[in-house]
DNA sequence: AATGAATGAGCATTCATTCAT
DNA sequence: TATGAATGAATGCTCATTCAT
């Protein structure tokens, strides 16, 4: 019963374009990527592009897409299995840093090409990063009914600020000329988060 | 007492090319937009802007540079003026949020436009921004040294985790279709930066 | 037996843009016409043109080039079937005459818009056109040898001075406005040439 | 009685403009060479060229009418006190090499950049070129009447192979990349163009 | 006469996308 | 499906020329 014969080889291409892509982007951001350039590295003609996305856009739609949805996904998964707030925020920040420092290119092309316009901005931020914010503030808004968190803070606020001290790093890391890990600063950043800066 | 033998002028078209584009760029995007749009907009021939910048690339460039500056020593000299460290950080964080906030198409450039390409984002980085990021970390520097701030963390990272928050805060208040004031939220980061966000 | 398996067309493009270009060149000037000029009289797009050219530089290069060694070939083919120096240099001008004044648009861009540039003259006289010269030296010099022409004579003088007299028949016939027969004036640039203008 | 409110002046300044201008064509080509190199070579503003010239193409055509004609009636003077035709065209190949062979930018403009375009090349080839060409010819039929030519040659042609020989010599000068005195080069050539190159 | 800031038409080249094979 | 030659719209920048001062 062999599956050669199944559909799952279709796929197979648009994945290599999709990889081949975010080594491009990365290397050479994503507007002064050619298309051609893409195809080259996938080792596959210009024109097979267009048989799998409609546009040079759309391979980046895509792939944002993908991404977030399977970090999401994965995210939940998780979660599921955890139980407190505050373990649920450290395992949040931790996968947030473990899978982007592991493979550069697509932390570049998070942190850097994805920012690269209003448009492509809005579309995400109304995409799938709109619910990755909500799952955070989700659990600190549980964490506050729970009584593990302060009732005096909006979770909404709350949440932007993790993530923004998370992607903050992750940005750090990806433009440092320095080689370091980046998961390990998720301690430091909830350390921070969880206890404040004050001495009291 | 006439200031007709003055020379104000040299640098009002140069002003006025600079604030056109960031019109522009905050309107479509810095790789979308046309310098015979900025030239339109700034009310001159396509000409005349490479009188006063070498390249679309410069005008960007020197757009950053003004502003960065501006900032920065804007800061520093408020500072200047202010005792404590939490006093300081609370000033920095809440003139980060007036500034942007008190233009938005300056916000759009700054949150969206500059990031849109490592090339602009390491030269960047390498500039300005560094500066903008050691005034944080030597303030809390010197915070830890008067035993105000917590000695267990690592200040630079700290100085990440405050402008990551802040710029997060920045970003989606740009990208929000929504109209709210910018400034107050300095504050709310506050709150959770100096105290965290555990009950205890 | 079909040819339709032979790959003659690779070639068939890049010639008939350089066909055009000639024609170009030769009615507006080099710097005066358009590479979308060039396209448009070979029947191609713009871009088309690129496929074959790096540029409209690459083009008139490329045309000198392949004119240079083709005329060059020939004339060394032609000469190895002739005997005494005398007649060789009598066949060289025939050839540098018929073959100018079967294509006027060639000769146009020969005579006229080769010569517009130091920067391509310089080129152009270090690479073809030192070997065709340098042909026309040799013939005399070994003519010296056999005791048919003078030995107070230099070999190169003498070679320049009969390439410039042929030359210069060329650029009158292409700039008069009156239509007549390049060819035969070989003999008549030869009568003064071998004879000298002197009655005794 | 001083001169110095006459009108000298004039052509002070549209001489420097003039000398200003075959300096930079020499060095950079025609169509290379900005109005504003021009102008800055002569110490003016760009729009002072303006004042002396009706345009870019009008420095090089007024150049080339003003030495041309100065050629032109110097060559007659000269020539007026030569008897014999032998030594009227000695004296023609002397002018040319030492006038050119004084003056490298001067010959540089002359041999290539006044060939640039068929618009050009026509319209001096109709002018002062056309002149000089036939007080070359005049004296070879003058020869030619007086016996001392041979009868059987047309003297047009004759008169543009010397030319042709000449130009040669000039053209290849300015190209070398050595530096060798050009003006004994005329002996070389008359002494080919009055005994032919044949031993007998 | 002289200036030089301003103009704006002009053009080589690139590259996302198409389509005949 | 896959190819890659062909397309042609799009644009940053230059520079001859003008003109208000």
């Amino acid at each position: 019963m062999s599956r050669s014969n199944a559909k799952p080889f279709v796929s197979d291409k648009r994945e290599a374009i999709l990889r081949a892509a975010i080594k491009v982007f990365a290397g050479k951001g994503y507007f002064n990527s050619k298309v051609a350039d893409i195809a080259k590295e996938a080792g596959i003609a210009d024109g097979t592009v267009y048989l799998y996305f409609k546009s040079k856009d759309d391979i980046l739609r895509s792939f944002f897409d993908r991404a977030m949805s399977d970090f999401i996904s994965e995210g939940k998964r998780e979660l599921a299995e955890i139980e407190g707030p505050e373990d649920k925020l450290r395992r949040i920040a931790q996968l947030h840093l473990e899978r982007l420092g592991a493979d550069r290119d697509l932390a570049i092309v998070f942190q850097v090409e994805l920012r690269g316009s209003t448009k492509f901005m809005e579309e995400f931020s109304a995409k799938g990063f709109a619910d990755y914010l909500d799952i955070i503030r989700a659990t600190i808004a549980e964490g506050q009914k729970l009584g593990v968190f302060r009732i005096d803070l909006k979770p909404i606020i709350v949440a932007k600020m993790l993530y923004g001290a998370l992607d903050e790093m992750v940005t750090n890391w990806v433009l440092s000329h320095k080689s370091y890990p980046l998961a390990p600063m998720a301690d430091e950043v909830l350390k921070v988060f969880f206890g404040g800066i004050l001495t009291k």
